[in-house]
DNA sequence: TTTTGAGTTGTTCGA
DNA sequence: GTCGAACAACTCAAA
């Protein structure tokens, strides 16, 4: 009896995959489980576009593991009833799984390991997703780092990620399998199709992960630097929701992208590569503060925030979700993130900033909109993000940084291709007006086939108005 | 302990 | 049109 089961979370690949190579080791039957179990993730279970992906990404990792010899077996949570149901099935005496970081999931994750030790059963963890875990990293003070540029520091000075490990050729199955559920028995996909465009602009799962990063090594990390702020260029990596599922490691995506840099230029390390390395970097400051302000998700890391005079309005909430904002630059993305589940980091930035500073929006509205609309929503992620642009997180902007969403658009879609791409009616508007369409002479409104006010709003809010009511709300709360 | 330097991503105004 | 300064004060991190 030394068959193992891989516990499959966030892990969702057969490549670099630390709990699925202990398991193969042992040299006995190897058995892929995955719980569905959202119930058990606290306030922040997967949303529906996580669980769209989650759906596929499921089903390619089966396959994958058929190939092999082995399977993926499906169940639904309780995970402390459905882990030694499966262990007693199989008769298998050992559970192997990559560890995750939110808080919620981390105490469950604890008490399930000391149960089924209890019972007998080998149960190990692995790091199988960040460069350094959030405990192995302390400032001199002790104190957890709150502030991004000493954290990374500190991080390179201590990194030497090991080689990604090829995945096990074949791993050992069984004569009878465990039950199991099948994919669509999860119901994660939507019962109402609206996920077209996330199948048109996404391939889940393990080799998407791969094309992805071929793609970026390829076309996009040559012009990183300078391109990747311009959401109308296609330098960005789009690996987000492939490192969130696991579908790629973060050691596979280091070890990539460095070659690349040390092929391009000998000894010195490419100024491409070093940015797109602090965006890593990034992602690992957002699990390293997640983990040790468990909290962070729900409440602002800086108190006095608590204090904050937000304003409750529907109106405005819904205009921004919808994409009618009247503000292009910010319409475009939030359509962008309606029909394909992602956006572009910069607009990110741009529509938040809009909610928290031009509307008054609670920075958690936010942040719940996108958990349920982003194929790639991460808690630490997504939690660091609101909290920065919100001014709250320790090294936040300094409070009179208020996006000007004409500005913005100017900057960094300067044809404005991203507009036209995702606010069609204004397709035929010159360029000259095409961030802000309520400036347009009425002669040119009917050339570009546009009634202003019918085909598209009005800005919702006056820029100049909003600024200095943002920056007198942020003057409520100083000390 | 105290001190010092610094903090991803900006905007506006006036010279 | 371009350019530099002003926009608060605070807290974190390290010496």
């Amino acid at each position: 009896m030394n068959g193992s089961v891989v516990w499959f979370r966030r892990d969702l690949r057969v490549t670099d995959n630390p709990a699925l190579l202990a398991a193969a080791a042992r040299g006995g039957p190897v058995v892929g489980l995955f719980v569905w179990a959202p119930e058990e993730e606290g306030d922040w279970p997967p949303g529906s576009a996580s669980r769209w992906w989650l759906h596929h990404s499921l089903q390619r990792l089966d396959a994958s593991l058929r190939e092999r010899g082995s399977r993926l077996i499906l169940r639904r949570g309780p995970t402390l009833d459905a882990i030694p149901n499966v262990l007693r099935s199989c008769h298998c005496d050992a559970v192997f799984w990559n560890r995750l970081y939110d808080p919620d999931i981390v105490q469950r994750d604890i008490g399930i390991k000391q149960r089924l030790r209890e019972c007998e059963v080998r149960a190990e963890s692995f790091n199988g997703s960040l460069l350094l875990e959030p405990w192995e990293l302390r400032s001199v003070s002790v104190a957890p780092y709150q502030i991004f540029t000493p954290f990374w520091k500190a991080c390179l000075a201590r990194l030497a990620p090991d080689r990604p490990r090829p995945a096990p050729e074949r791993l050992p199955g069984m004569s009878r399998w465990p039950d199991s559920l099948a994919v669509s028995d999860l119901k994660l996909e939507p019962e109402i199709d609206w996920a077209a465009g996330l199948r048109a602009a996404w391939t889940p799962g393990e080799e998407g992960g791969a094309f992805a990063l071929r793609r970026f090594l390829e076309e996009g990390l040559a012009h990183y630097a300078d391109e990747r702020n311009r959401p109308d260029k296609p330098s960005t990596s789009r690996l987000s929701p492939h490192l969130h599922f696991g579908e790629i490691s973060t050691r596979q995506v280091w070890h990539a992208v460095h070659h690349q840099g040390h092929s391009n230029c000998d000894e010195k390390i490419d100024d491409n590569v070093r940015v797109f390395l602090s965006e890593l970097g990034w992602r690992e400051f957002a699990h390293h503060l997640l983990y040790h302000f468990p909290h962070s998700s729900h409440a602002p890391l800086r108190e006095e925030f608590r204090r904050f005079p937000w304003q409750t309005n529907v109106a405005h909430l819904k205009a921004w979700q919808r994409g009618r904002t009247g503000y292009p630059i910010v319409d475009a993305g939030m359509r962008e993130l309606w029909q394909t589940g992602w956006m572009h980091n910069r607009v990110r930035m741009i529509v938040a900033s809009f909610l928290v500073k031009h509307l008054l929006i609670p920075w958690t509205e936010g942040a719940k909109w996108f958990w349920d609309t982003l194929v790639d929503a991460d808690l630490a992620n997504n939690t660091l993000g609101w909290q920065w642009t919100a001014g709250c997180a320790a090294d936040a902007a300094p409070y009179f940084r208020v996006f000007n969403p004409i500005l913005q658009g100017q900057n960094f879609d300067p044809d404005g291709h991203y507009v036209r791409r995702w606010v069609p009616e204004l397709r035929a508007v010159p360029t000259q007006c095409i961030h802000c369409p309520w400036k347009m002479p009425n002669d040119v409104e009917s050339k570009a086939r546009l009634s202003f006010g019918k085909d598209y709003p009005p800005p919702i809010v006056e820029h100049d108005q909003s600024r200095i009511r943002a920056l007198e709300a942020w003057n409520t709360i100083k000390k």
